[in-house]
DNA sequence: CGTAGCGCAACTGTTGGAGCTTCATAGGCA
DNA sequence: TGCCTATGAAGCTCCAACAGTTGCGCTACG
């Protein structure tokens, strides 16, 4: 058995079993990979991959534990890469942050300038998704940090580690009814919504607070990007309901924000990382600038806690508010 | 990296550094396993051993770390190689058993006979050892099943499951004053002691009853083999406590057994299992012979939970007498 | 001062990969 | 429904790289 056939077999599944394009994206040639493919199939006299004639149908049963086994193996290969650069050059190395588009566009752009500037020679990769592709890749190994507000809680290999908490706010063109006077669920609901796609950025919250009223809010357009909303609400399409920290005081001072903290319940965002990954000294510094109470020794601890126990640690915890 | 590569540098530093004695282990060569891991120090960029002059001295804080996850990747590869074979012959396989002399002379003979017998393909590896080196070789991976008294708790990448409880009784040749009259610690004590090593079969609940009432026992000799402890009964150095299940009525007829159940706690054997192993379905079968209350939704179950949680499992449960 | 034990160098057998060809299937289209 | 083409996997051969072997010299430690 060889590392090189677990990775093969690997990125053969994340390929849709597809083979060709597997070669392509691993620079190799097609054959190459089949026959190592064959070869580990032999060797453990198991077929991974079903075939019908010469096409890859499905990953067997036995495959199944199979993948993801080589993932666990090719993911601790990668730690121990981890660890040699840590020990070589604890200054250098990359960062994969998987997040959506508002976290990335509002909340990280800060933490990101301080951590840049401290770590120069760290390579960042920022990739955009949906809550749940974000959790994926983190539990894939594909990414390092899973930050979002939804949906992490179902990986349960992932480790959550609770931010800040945001809140809401009504967005109006000027001069708009609801731009003055006391903020209501009722008024909000008389007026056509322009707001987050579900599954997105605390949508569910939103929903909530509109069903406990028993009041049918009339959402006219959905998106997964704040800024999107926004051109929305200026076209007159409707009125947003963002998240607090998407205002930029300066860029829409066209718009009026009214604050709707008091209408629905606040959102947390969180920080997902894959449990038993090796943390470089620079990642507790990133998570630690990106929320102060999670310093080293306490992202240790709830790294160490088993499933599901780590909320335990934040019980008694103040977290911040955006 | 290559997995040899990392079974490489896992051998050497299970050989004392010895890379001679490594190679002869693995029939290879020493300029071989000499080259391959010059060759990870290289690629990785950190030196994993610390060499004086052409002799390797010691492990590097990098190479700790290192030798660690290179276990854990092989530990892998072993599950890849045993799911491979649970899918292609679910009979066939091996199983190894770390345990301590009683209970491979007292308790498994039962046990491995009726496996043996459903699974004869299936190749039993017997080892013996302190609880201390048993549980060292499971969670090693040396061996598969951990079973013993004590220790076991020292690793917590062990799960361990309670088996069975046991109780001592004081062996004394025929006509000893000990053989009738009811027995209490005080006149335990005015005799001779032959009985278990520390840290062997439940000596220290031992220890702790003679303690609790401000007795100094006279031992006069330790053995970890209960066998070794009744020759020198036999031979009047003293009188014996071994644990119940140790006397055979018929070959140890020429003794009394007088029962010490009300004197000493009772003890419990467990079961220790590396968490993450892959169990093979005759695994889950030899649990449940050994202790009937575990079965396979049981075993799982506590291979699941996390650290230190799986004794809240077992919390309600009547382990058997023996 | 002798020996255990490692590194170096030249050599060899093995093997992983490239390129081409062959074969099987899916899907479009009449 | 049947034919045809595009897609994609496997078989084969050649080559280059490399892991492992053998023999030898060197170093450290007792």
């Amino acid at each position: 058995m060889k590392l090189q056939q677990l990775r093969y077999v690997w990125e053969v599944t994340r390929h849709q079993l597809n083979v060709s394009a597997t070669a392509q994206s691993l620079f190799t040639s097609q054959p190459g990979i089949s026959k190592q493919i064959r070869l580990l199939e032999d060797e453990l006299g198991v077929e991974i991959f079903a075939r019908s004639g010469k096409h890859l149908t499905r990953v067997t049963p036995a495959g199944e534990a199979i993948v993801e086994l080589a993932g666990k193996v090719l993911r601790t290969v990668d730690d121990i890469k981890h660890v040699a650069q840590e020990h070589s050059d604890e200054r250098r190395g990359s960062l994969a942050i998987a997040t959506t588009h508002t976290q990335a566009r509002y909340v990280l752009p800060g933490v990101i300038g301080e951590f840049r500037q401290k770590y120069p020679d760290v390579a960042l990769h920022m990739q955009q998704g949906t809550p749940k592709q974000i959790a994926q890749m983190v539990s894939d190994g594909t990414a390092d940090f899973a930050i979002c507000t939804e949906s992490l809680e179902l990986f349960n290999d992932l480790v959550l580690l609770p931010c800040y908490r945001w809140n809401r706010c009504v967005l109006v063109p000027k001069g708009h009814p609801l731009a003055s006077g006391e903020l209501t669920l009722e008024r909000v609901a008389e007026h056509p919504l322009v707001t987050y796609v579900f599954g997105f950025t605390g949508r569910s919250q939103l929903d909530d607070a509109f069903k406990s009223r028993d009041l049918t809010p009339n959402v006219v357009l959905t998106a997964a990007d704040s800024d999107v909303i926004k051109t929305y609400v200026r076209l007159g399409l409707g009125i947003g309901i963002v998240a607090h920290m998407a205002v930029d005081p300066v860029a829409d001072s066209d718009l009026v924000a009214v604050d709707a903290s008091h209408l629905f319940e606040s959102s947390t965002t969180k920080i997902g990382i894959r449990r038993g990954t090796f943390m470089r000294t620079y990642m507790y510094d990133f998570v630690k600038r990106l929320a102060p109470h999670l310093d080293r020794d306490t992202v240790e601890a709830a790294l160490a806690a088993g499933p599901r126990h780590e909320a335990e640690l934040f019980k008694g915890i103040q977290l911040p508010v955006l």
